[in-house]
DNA sequence: CTGGATCCTCAACGATACTG
DNA sequence: CAGTATCGTTGAGGATCCAG
């Protein structure tokens, strides 16, 4: 039986949860050119908490998308790593961050089509 | 200046949220086939409320990246389809759900292992 | 520096009922 | 068939303080 997606009980379904989220994208994106730290992480994603990043980091961990290595050293230091498989992923979800800065002009016209429905008369 | 959707003002970052949505993903990907209409979306996306099928649907077609076309028959027939910016994002959003259903099996296994780190004792 | 614990708020969602 | 409207709940997330 394979997994599917569409299908309410498959534990696709948490998963595609997790990784069709838009901290999971930025963060699995930045870890892509290297590992980083914490708060490396959390200075260059504007208006991330640092609640939702450990939370976000930690869900990565567990799903094995990426490692968590910490440094005996005063005070403490954390670097976030991509394993094979994050690393599988990044590239995938980096595309979505991509399409969504390439698009983002397109995107915004048909909104404002959109919102304009109706209201005007075009040569009528 | 470029788009970035690591700034926060960045208009990217809204767009990016609604497309790295589960609902979305799963929506783009059945419309990726061929046009289709609400309740079979409905039906064959389990666990999808109609109240965020509809919502969905609506942002989607407000980004440009659906129609929505509906045929003055009795009932109402109202059919959804991908415009030409849509279908430039399905394949992506599509390879989401294809990394997850293909992986789920190595996600999962990390999850048993960091769910049961500390808990046993190998070979001590 | 890297978080965990707490409190609080607001918005997303499910359920339900109703309409063209 | 394809939605909109309303209500009630819950849980995600911001803010803040504290600790190893």
């Amino acid at each position: 039986m394979q997994p599917n997606a569409y299908t309410g009980a498959c534990p696709t379904r948490v998963v595609l949860d997790r990784i069709a989220d838009k901290w999971a994208v930025l963060i699995l994106g930045l870890l892509a050119e290297g590992p980083m730290r914490f708060n490396s992480l959390r200075r260059s994603i504007e208006r991330l908490s640092q609640k939702v990043l450990a939370q976000t980091l930690r869900r990565l961990e567990r799903d094995g998308l990426l490692t968590r290595t910490a440094f005996p050293t005063v005070p403490v230091t954390v670097e976030y790593a991509l394993t094979p498989l994050g690393r599988t992923l990044a590239e995938t979800v980096d595309a979505l961050r991509l399409w969504a800065e390439a698009h983002i002009t397109e995107v915004q016209a048909a909104q404002r089509a959109y919102d304009g429905r109706g209201l005007v008369m075009p040569d009528a």
